[in-house]
RNA sequence: GCGCCCUUCGUCUAUCGGUUAGGACGGCAGCCUUUCACGUUGCAAAGACGGGUUCGAUUCCCGUAGGGCGCGCCA
């Protein structure tokens, strides 16, 4: 029989990161054994669900790379099905409608609390005649739950896990409004759209004995469960927007690169041996269940930076080019950016890019580093460039630009013989040439190698911002 | 409160009873060097605690502590 897994994110917000992940080993999990991954849009909350949500989420997962099989279903538009299995669940004895409204609920469980004991619905209706039932009240539908024993799911990471059925109440599969809950729909879509792998984070993982419950009311086959561990802030409390409950979207406007995110979310709670650099293709051939560890994993900036830098590093420059002026109008600054990379900056920032990009962790570092390439003469110098253009530093500038009309070949290394012919006459140093330099040509005291920055930009480019600081 | 889950360097992890407990990120130091990086070499850094089981426990069992998740007519 062919995997199936599916990724089912409630649209009330954006792709955060755990769900990332999630959709990641789903992924891989269906690519590894050649099945398939099915999205399904969890919208039975109408209140909070939105189609910009929805939206959000399918941007989040395209960019991450991570593709679905068929359209994505919506849980909503199956309502009609979720009551059909309500109501037969009913007809078997294996539910019963209960006639509290929710504020007689939330009294009950606020008195509970209160109490200090476990808020549970006692199963008042469960035996109780529906003609006791009060007048006017639209009434839920529960779950029969076995009253005694344990339910146990067997899952693929957990392994065996065991609930006290006296602690699971029965549960509201159908709303008073005739819609179905979260528990209900997802055991119908699931078997209906031939679910045979749950990977889902372990938040879920006391929600499977609860599914078990409706599975075996059903008479269905229970596909394999396996409950990842969440992913944690870097303080080991639970991820928020203080460190890194942001969308995807947001990891795209730090300037990740979609392999390193990937390949840095493979790694939580995933591994193979000592792998660290995988490519899609390995990870896809490596990803199993079983490599899938049991504790939450800390989420690290650092590593994820140091990963994306190597993505940069390794990215050939022409496409890294692409990449980075495809994603330019998601960064910040980096529409301003685009709009002064004129065709011909372009080829200087192509020239650059070997230089550039050992430097960059990030693309947005990448784009700061080269804002030399895109600023206009005269270049605003910043206070360490200004210190070094003392007037010593000047006067020599000034005697380098016959030094560079006369360079025949205007590439990196003919640039260099000539600059050391030029500081074994003057008898200084490189460093006292090329750190004035820098500050002329780029603005700042540190840029990437000096003589591919006078090749990036140009002889004529070069003698014109050098005759903007140099003595007269 | 009740239930369930987790616990190896600061972080992510390897180890599937016998290892000098390995790798990666980060840190520190050296090298490279025109700056900053990159690269490279080396160093420091871990089995939460207490009991068992065993010839031998990081590994198996129990307890304690700490952390997480769940306990909605949310998903």
């Amino acid at each position: 029989m062919s995997v199936v897994t599916r990724f089912a994110p409630s649209p009330t917000g954006f792709l955060h990161i755990g769900g990332a992940r999630t959709a990641l080993f789903n992924w891989l999990y269906a690519r590894h054994t050649g099945g398939k991954m099915l999205l399904r849009i969890e919208d039975t909350d109408r209140e909070r669900s939105t189609d910009a949500a929805v939206a959000a989420i399918l941007d989040g997962l395209t960019w991450l790379g991570l593709t679905w099989e068929g359209e994505p279903v919506h849980q909503f538009a199956r309502a009609a099905r979720h009551r059909e299995v309500a109501e037969e669940l009913v007809a078997r004895g294996k539910a019963y409608r209960a006639y509290e409204t929710a504020d007689e609920l939330n009294d009950m469980r606020a008195k509970a609390r209160a109490e200090g004991r476990f808020a549970r619905y006692e199963g008042t209706w469960r035996d109780r005649d529906p003609s006791e039932a009060p007048p006017g009240v639209a009434p839920t539908i529960r779950i029969k739950s076995p009253l005694s024993g344990e339910t146990v799911i067997d899952d693929r990471v957990q392994g065996r896990v065991a609930f006290p059925n006296k602690d699971l109440d029965d549960f509201v599969i159908l709303r008073s409004d005739g819609t179905p809950t979260y528990m209900l729909a997802v055991v119908v879509d699931d078997h209906d759209m031939g679910v045979t792998h749950v990977i889902r984070g372990d938040d879920h993982l006391t929600n499977g004995g609860r599914q078990k419950i409706l599975y075996e009311a059903m008479g269905w086959e229970v596909p394999v469960m396996a409950h990842v561990p969440l992913i944690h802030g870097p303080d080991g409390a639970k991820l928020s927007k203080r460190h890194g409950a942001m969308g995807v979207d947001a990891y795209r406007a730090m300037g990740y690169l979609p392999e390193a995110l990937r390949n840095y979310l493979a790694r939580l709670s995933w591994s193979h041996g000592d792998a660290e650099i995988m490519s899609t293709e390995e990870m896809v051939e490596w990803f199993d269940i079983d490599g899938i560890g049991r504790s939450a994993a800390r989420f690290d900036f650092q590593k994820l930076e140091s990963l994306n830098g190597h993505y940069i590093k390794a990215m050939p420059d022409e496409r890294l080019l692409e990449t980075l002026t495809a994603a330019l109008p998601h960064l910040p600054g980096g529409n301003e950016f685009l709009a002064r990379l004129t065709p011909e900056k372009r080829g200087r920032l192509r020239l650059a890019l070997p230089g550039l990009k050992d430097r960059a962790r990030t693309l947005n570092d990448l784009f700061a580093r080269a804002d030399f390439i895109v600023a206009d003469r005269p270049l605003a110098l910043d206070a360490a460039a200004s210190a070094l253009l003392d007037p010593a530093a000047r006067s020599l500038l000034a005697g380098l630009v016959p030094v560079f009309q006369a360079v025949e070949d205007w590439q990196a290394p003919a640039i260099e013989a000539a600059v050391k012919a030029f500081t074994g006459e003057r008898a200084v140093k490189l460093g006292q040439i090329a750190q004035p330099l820098r500050a002329a040509l780029t603005g700042h005291a540190t840029s990437p190698g000096i003589f591919e920055v006078l090749a990036a930009l140009g002889r004529e480019e070069s003698l014109a911002r050098i005759a903007d600081q140099a003595a007269s």
